[in-house]
DNA sequence: GTTCTTACA
DNA sequence: TGTAAGGA
């Protein structure tokens, strides 16, 4: 149900994005990565990005902020000293540790707290260990972050 | 004016 | 990989 809205709303967002054409050129990527022209259409002939659909009818490539991103992100592991492969590899995996935590949050996180000096996440019960407790994520500035189970409350 | 492909250095 | 040529 709250996952069917929400694509919904990101297809209406995209539709208003291409009605619009919300889209980069690829001298716009080009100048906020500082990766080449050349450098993205080979990277593009390797695989490792991809213009728009809606610009194979084009006669210029168009690019999606995801897409931006993706390049931001490959750009700084070869920063880092990676090949362009791993460099590329890094970032695929990084996007899906993103996905994941993302998955894990609007899964799982029942309540936020926020303390003086960090954050309580609670992820509710653990399954096979205490129902009547939530497992909860405690991050103190300056201390290391710890789990706890916390007996529930009645409030 | 920008982007495209091809080709040369 | 940067740059130039010559079109779209």
């Amino acid at each position: 149900m709250k996952k069917q809205m929400n694509s919904d709303f990101i297809q209406r967002v995209k539709n208003i994005m291409k009605t619009h054409d919300f889209l980069l050129g690829i001298g716009d990527i080009a100048s906020a990565t500082k990766v080449s022209q050349r450098q993205l259409r080979y990277w593009e002939k390797k695989g490792y990005i991809h213009p728009t659909k809606s610009s194979e009818e084009r006669r210029h490539r168009k690019y999606s902020y995801h897409t931006l991103m993706k390049v931001s992100m490959i750009q700084s592991y070869v920063d880092s000293g990676y090949t362009l492969s791993v460099a590329v590899e890094k970032s695929s995996k990084h996007e899906e540790m993103t996905n994941a935590l993302k998955h894990l949050i609007g899964d799982r996180l029942r309540d936020f707290n926020i303390l003086e000096d960090g954050y309580e996440l609670d992820f509710g019960a653990v399954e096979g260990i205490s129902e009547s407790k939530n497992l909860v994520a405690v991050i103190r500035e300056g201390k290391p972050t710890k789990f706890i189970l916390r007996e529930k409350s009645d409030s």
